[in-house]
Parts: C-alpha cells; structure tokens; sequence
DNA sequence: GCGTGATTGCGACCTGGACGCAAGAGGTTC
DNA sequence: GAACCTCTTGCGTCCAGGTCGCAATCACGC
C-alpha cells in the first residue's frame, strides 16, 4: 500500500498484519474506516501485549499523530473494538481502566502496596477455572479484573 | 446497656456481640463513637455477609434511623471502619463497589450476562494462592475484585 | 462542666466516562 | 467524479461515584 503512513513501531511487518486484521474485521461489520480509528488501532498494536495503556495514553498517543481527535470519538473506538473482540478492558485497581489486544493470555497481578503490575500465564488459572465449572457451574473469566496482593519485593520489605 | 437503641436485626445477640467489638477497635484506635458511626456499623452487621451492600443503601439504612446523616459522613466512615480492617469492599463489576465485614470468607463470581453473584467458598482457591506465591512470589488477595464469568443458567441459555 | 481536637454537614469539586446533536466524511452507486 | 446516504466526529454537556475543605458541632478525658 503505497503512501501509507508508517506504523508507529512496526516489528518486522507483524504490526501492519494485525494493523490490517482488525481494519478488515471492523469492515466486515459494516463499519467505516476512518484516520482517528485508524491512529487508535495502530497505538493499540504498536504497544503490544504487555503495556498497560489507560484511555489518556491512547488519547495522547493517537494525537501525536492527529491533533484533533476528540476524546469522546477514542472512547466510542474503543468500544466498538471491544464489541468486536478485538480489545479488551482490564481493571487494574482504582482509577482508569487499561486496554490491549484481545488476543494475549496473561493474568494481571497488582500489587496494592507499589503499584506494580505482575504478569502471570493464564495457564496458572486453569485448574481453578476447572473446579469452578465443575462445582458451581461458574465459567470464570479472569482477564477483566486484575487480582490484587501484594509483590514478592513488596512481602520482603514488610517482613524485614 | 440500658436505653440503648435496639441494633436493626439482633439474632440472637451475636449482632449486638459484633457491633460491639467494631466499636471497641474504633475506640482503641483513639477515634471517637458517634450516633452515625453506631448506625453505619450496625447496618453492616445486620446485612450479614451474603448481601452486598453499595454505599447508596448503606446510607439508605443508615438514614431510616437517622435522616439527616451527609454521605460523606459515611463514606469518611466506611474508609474508617476499612482502615481498621473490620470491613473491606469488593468491585462487583462496573459501577459502585459493595462493602461487608472482612471476616467472612467467599470469594464473588460475578455473572456479566444476567448480573448474578455467585459465592464460592475461598477455599478453591488456595491452591492457585499457593501456586503463586512459589512460582511469581505474589501474595495473591481474591476478595478485592470479583471474578466475572458465565453463570450456570446463562451458559446453558447461550448453548440452548 | 470545660476544653480541645475529632467528626460532621454542606457544598464544591474531581475523575472517568457517556451522550445528544449538528456538521463532516467514508464508501457505494451511477 | 459527483451525488447520496448513513456512519462517525467534535463539541459541549451531563452523569455516577466518590473526595475534600471548611466552619460548626460534639465526644470524651479531665
């Protein structure tokens, strides 16, 4: 695609693939393509799965770019990825909640004393997703929220 | 204690029991008992631990009592009453979270379709504690967050 | 009872986000 | 490549849930 504005970090060409996944899904379902979802999408790719970017970043990144988006039209973007599947929000604790790509598998854990964010495979859910299904019935679905605690540097300090 | 307001549910005298020692640690704490802070503490142990009170109805019943108590005054109680670690509150999901005492020990499992909340014993989940803090170091606290899942009846809806 | 400092009520404020509306711009058709 | 239809945007306003500053009030040790 000549002329195309580069992609903000573009790995190898990965980036633009998932760039143009999405791109097409939101086509397929009949909705429009424009600069500002265009931006937010690239943000979104370009940081890959294991930053935490808040609505604000996103909103900062994006108008890196393109000054004038408003705040409101990265808002209604970002839910109509969401409604996709194609993003997903995570509460990370009090305060805004954090987005990325739908598509990875780590579990957030926050520690409530500093702030760090701890990632854990999701494959360590696995077994209790199991037994909740199994005993209650319940599919539980782990990404939404972050499980809060406390960090091993976090344990040291107040047991020293 | 002779003349003194009648606690909202008293089964059995274990509610008198309990407001009673919350107000003993609020007192050892060097902070002062007062007639809203009676009440706010008395609605929490009249609810039990299996309902999920909102800050709104907390102040709801706190008011049929006492009608001119501001909000704030609860909340600035609530914030109390959690810094003691006498109760904790836990995000449903979107919009308020719920406040109970911290001594009960179920974890929430909340339904996104139809808004149910599941208790399941917080037992299931010590093995996933226990699998965390040996391989991540992370002291893992459920109750601060429910888990947002798929009830029973709502799987089979979607399946059906 | 008195003094003092914690607590309260009031109202303003804050964050994070949703929404209604008119104007603007994709994308399809001819 | 122009017209048209409808989706999307920007702007401003509004909302929920909660926090905070301040003067007045009240609990409680003496």
């Amino acid at each position: 695609m000549p002329g195309r504005r580069e992609v903000l970090r573009n790995r190898g060409g990965t980036s633009v693939n998932a760039v143009e996944g999405i791109v097409a899904k939101l086509r397929a379902s009949g909705q429009r393509m424009t600069a500002s979802r265009r931006a937010t999408i690239e943000v979104l790719v370009a940081s890959g799965n294991h930053r935490h970017l808040i609505a604000e970043d996103i909103v900062g990144e994006v108008r890196v770019h393109l000054p004038d988006v408003a705040e409101s039209t990265i808002y209604r973007t970002l839910s109509a990825l969401e409604e996709l599947g194609v993003i997903i929000h995570v509460h990370m604790g009090h305060g805004p909640s954090t987005f990325h790509l739908a598509d990875d598998t780590h579990q957030h854990l926050v520690c409530q004393a500093c702030g760090t964010v701890v990632e854990a495979d999701a494959n360590f859910f696995q077994a209790l997703r199991t037994k909740l299904r199994d005993r209650v019935g319940f599919d539980a679905d782990f990404r939404h929220f972050a499980i809060t605690g406390t960090c091993a540097a976090c344990s040291a300090k107040s047991a020293g």
